[in-house]
Formats: structure tokens, sequence, C-alpha cells
DNA sequence: TTGAAAGCGCTAACAG
DNA sequence: CTGTTAGCGCTTTCAA
């Protein structure tokens, strides 16, 4: 079906059928309602790849997440077409559903669809390859860095330091996490490590892993508790799992932060909207959004791309007052 | 810059380019590095449109929403993922930042990467036909609906009538609403019939209109009870807003529900994870998604469109916390 | 293993 | 106002 068949249905030529379909001027009224009709009667749709290769194009980058719902990645998102919009770029979203299968489906389309991909992978570097087939790649939240993609990294070393070090001030000495799968996390790595500084043996039991959302974040909470409820303090992964484990803390008739402490990891909006309002260690979601689109426009471009030491984004603590 | 240059760079024809680009196997292995290397060397990137031209397509429609930071359109849109992957098809979300330039910015793009497009749009029927010439449209909440493009709608008519009705049962009088931009909305015109209908009669001084977000629906309420403090409860335009009233009440010392009780609308998850939990007038979002995604599946493959009627979600009275 | 030819569906330019 | 011609850049036959 193309526009040859709705050009020979309606008795005219191409030309006049994109004349029609167009808008354009040079078009008698009558000629261009019998191309409408016939086009409409024969379901014609036109090829947007054939468009595109004779229409002047926009550049658009495609930003892959794995959950919409998690608002993290919602404003990572925002930064990212905040950053696009400067350049009178676009951008459009995609959502692998934190499943690899999808994640697949996506890059197997996404070259026809967008000049430079950004997001989060799961795939090695080898399938990413051979899937974008030359299209630029940036990879965001990967850990350890890629040799062979630059990315957007995320530092919370000195983030989660600093949480340690304020709960350990206020004389928390057993202090849990809520770790997200797949874990072990890095994010676990880097708590451990800021435990360990600030004299706190943290016993393997303080450890509970759940999904990264809401209700993994209360679920992971009630099975500390369940063993350990002795802990007077948590990280958790991120904010949302946070959360999910204040929302879990409440219905256990606890109160906050008194009988137990709660530090997320992100910085959220969301964090302001709860209560208590939510203590984290924050990132610059927007920033992280934004690098990866800056990275992706030096990529299409061909101009110089950002080193590995200008697209790292650091971690602070933000207090309010969950902690 | 095209597979031509590199093919005359690298000494070879545009076949062998194309086979060392995409991997395939009957190529020399030195052969391949080289062109590899032109390529880079030049800069070159495939172009997506002529791929798309040649190989097997996937279909993927482009769902355009206002603001991807508002939870309630990422829900919607995860509904839309989901039906879409029900199909083995794509979906990509463009975000047009409620901004009438963006939208026709998006427009003006969209045709090149979607073969359909669902969501919500500001303009004119005549702007929107004229812009994706020919390619299928379903426009989500417009109202009143467009005769010439189906749309998904929601009547929340009923929905808010239970929710004043509640409100009087709870001995409510002093009913206010905040309403979003733009106003008067038709939820305006759905409380305020519902109030009649109840014996309530509204001031204008109970309505105060603030942004569809969670400032300003804190705004709002602070207005509103600035002006008539004697208020009781408030039905808000969306979940977002009656949030921000909440967070708003809570900083005003006012207790929840005693001294303010509040309705929001839309029934967000997000509405179970503030204290006290939100009372809303629900849709199910996921639906609506779903029905743009089958009502745009059908357009684009030509079966017979859903009806208007089928099109419609209904929203009923979710009971929680805060009223 | 490589190259030549053909054509994907569309629109801009030009001619009538 | 309408039709003809000529590509857009790529991959897939098929032949060498």
């Amino acid at each position: 079906m193309t526009i040859h068949d709705v050009a020979r249905s309606a008795g005219v030529s191409r030309q006049t059928v994109s004349r029609a379909l167009n808008d354009k001027a040079e078009i008698d009224g009558s000629t261009k309602q019998r191309v409408l009709d016939a086009a409409r009667a024969l379901g014609y749709r036109p090829s947007r790849f054939a468009r595109g290769l004779v229409r002047p194009d926009t550049t658009t980058i495609g930003l892959v997440v794995p959950d919409l719902l998690n608002p993290f990645f919602t404003e990572v998102a925002s930064g990212a077409l905040e950053a696009a919009r400067a350049r009178g770029w676009h951008v459009v979203v995609h959502d692998t559903a934190d499943d690899p299968d999808q994640e697949l489906a996506t890059l197997r389309v996404i070259g026809t669809q967008v000049d430079a991909v950004a997001g989060y992978f799961g795939r090695s570097d080898d399938d990413l390859a051979r899937l974008t087939a030359g299209i630029p790649v940036v990879l965001i939240g990967r850990e350890p860095r890629s040799p062979r993609f630059p990315g957007v990294g995320i530092d919370g070393e000195d983030g989660v330091r600093e949480a340690v070090a304020h709960l350990v001030s206020c004389g928390h000495r057993r202090i849990g996490m809520l770790d997200g799968h797949p874990a072990p996390s890095v994010r676990r790595r880097w708590f451990l490590r800021a435990a360990a500084e600030y004299g706190v043996a943290v016993q393997p039991g303080w450890i509970a892993a759940g999904a990264q959302s809401v209700d993994g974040g209360g679920a992971a909470l009630a099975d500390l508790l369940a063993a350990h409820p002795d802990v007077t303090a948590v990280f958790a992964f991120n904010d949302v799992m946070a959360i999910g484990a204040l929302r879990e803390a409440r219905r256990f008739g606890l109160r906050l932060p008194a009988d137990l402490a709660v530090i997320g990891f992100d910085g959220l909006a969301l964090g302001t909207l709860v209560e208590p309002e939510l203590s984290s260690v924050a990132i610059d979601t927007r920033a992280v959004g934004a690098l990866a689109v800056e990275q992706a426009a030096r990529l299409v471009t061909g101009a110089e791309p950002l080193d590995p030491a200008e697209l790292i984004v650091r971690a602070r603590l933000h207090l309010r007052e969950s902690a």
C-alpha cells in the first residue's frame, strides 16, 4: 500500500496524492477530495521512512529507561528533555520494563527512530555495539563504566559517608541497609565502607534486599526488623524503597525518626511529599539526564566528547525529617 | 556524509561498507576493519530513514503527554506501554512541557518517528490534521470530544457526585474546590452540579485555581483558606494538587481530616504514600493508556475502530484517610 | 569475498 | 493545476 496505489485508485499521479495529503496549495479542491477519499478507502498511511528520507530532519535522541513509573527515571528524563530542548532537539523516551527481552526489542527498533541513544542497559557492550550498529550510545549509571561507550556515572561515596556520619553522630550504632535487586549493589559497598570507617560493625543480617520499588522497600524493612528488631536506622538503596520503608514502619507502629531513622538515596522531589519528609543522599537527577544528552549531542555532531571525569554526578546528603 | 563517502574513502563498494557496519559474515576481517576505521574517521552515521525504508519495520506509536513529571501521565503511559507490548509494538513517549510551541515542534517531527499518535493536544483539529498528515491520531481527555479524531474520554461525573455525597454525609456544608488551570475545568462543572444536587450552595470564593502541580495545589489552598477559613472540605482538580493541599494544610497546623477533608481526582498510586492517605475520585489510569493504544492499533491496521462509547473511562470514589 | 544493479516510498523541481 | 523526472541513503538480490 503505497502512494502509487492511491494515485492509481484516484486516477492521478503520485505527486498529486502527495500534494493532497500534505495540504499543499497547488491543487484543485475536488481533486484533493477525491484523492483523500481514495486514500481513506484504501486505508493508506504514508511511510515515515520515505518521508524522512526526503524531508529536512530534526535530530532526536532516544532515552531508554527501565521503568517510567519510578520517579527517579522521570526526573532524569525531565533533565534530558530540557537539555535537548535547549538545542532544538527532540527526545523520545523508551521503557524497557526492566526486562532483557524488551530491552533487546527496543534496541532493535531504536536505530530507525533516533540519531543517538542514551540510557540504562543491561546488555554487554558487544551486544550493544551490534544492535545499535553505528549510532552513538551513552550509558547511564553503568557500573563499572564501560571502556567502549561513554557514560554518565554516579558517585555516591561521599554522600553515603555523610549519611553514615550523620546517623552515627545521632547516636545510632545498629544501622541496617535495604539493598535493591540486583544485590549486592555498589551502593551497598559504599555503605559498608563508610560504616567501617565510622566503627559500625554491620552484621550480615542487618542487610535485607528487595525490589527497587515502594513495596520492595516495605518488604525488605519487614524482613529486616523481623530478624533484627534492634536496628535503629536504615539506609535504603533508593528513595522509592525508603518511602516504602517509611510506610511499613508506620504500620509497625514505629515513630519516625525516634524509633527508626531512614535515609534514602536519589533525593527525589517525592521525598518532600511524605511524612516525615525523607532525608536522602541526593544526586542532581536532572543533571544526569542533561549530561547524557550533552554527551550524545557531541557524539552526533562530532564535537569533542566530554571526558569521563566530567560525566560524573556526585551525591550530597540532604537532611530533612526522617533522620 | 553517506555510505558512499565511506566506501570511497575505504576504497570499497557501498555494499561492503554495509556488510562491515552490520556485522555480516561475508567479509574479510581486514577489509572490515579498514571500513570501520574509515567510517569512524569520517564520523559517519547511517541514516535511520534509509535503513527503515529497506528493513522490516516494527509498528511504533507515539504517546504525547504534557508533563512526564506528573505521575498521572506516567501511569497513563505505563498502561499504554503494556498494551502495546501485548501486540509486539513499541511506544515512544514525547513530553511537550505543556507548551504550545513544544507541542508544535513535536507534531512536526513525530510523523517521521511513529506510525500513529495518541495523547494530549491543545491545538485545533485543523492544525492537528495538517501536522500529522495522514497518520492516525487518538486524542486523550479532550473535552468536548472532537468530531474528527477519536479520543479516550474521562467521565468523572458519577465519581464526583459520590465524593460530594460522601462529604455531605460526613456533615460538611462548606465545600470548596481547588481547580486546575486552565480554569474553569469540566471537573469544576461536575463538582458544582453535584454540590447543587446535594444542596450545597458553593460560594464563588470557595473556588481557587492553581497550576496542576503540588505547589499549585498548595498555593490554591492557601488562597482559599486566607479568604474563607471556614471551608471544611475541598475537592481538588487532581491528586497532585490535592497532595499539595495536604502538605499546605499540615503547615497551617490543620488536622486532617478533622479540620479539613480533602478529596483528589485521578486515584494515583502516589496517594497511598502520603499521610493521611488520599481519598480520590479514581479513574483507571492504565486503562486510559491502554484504550488509546487499542484505538490507535485499530486505526493503523484498518480494523473496525472502537466506538466513542467504548472509549470512556468512568471514575469511582476511592475512600482512604483524607476524607 | 566483493561489486553492480535494483528498488524501498516519498517529495522537490521542473515542465506542461 | 497536474504530471514527469530525479533522486534521498540504504540493503538485498544476483553475478563475478
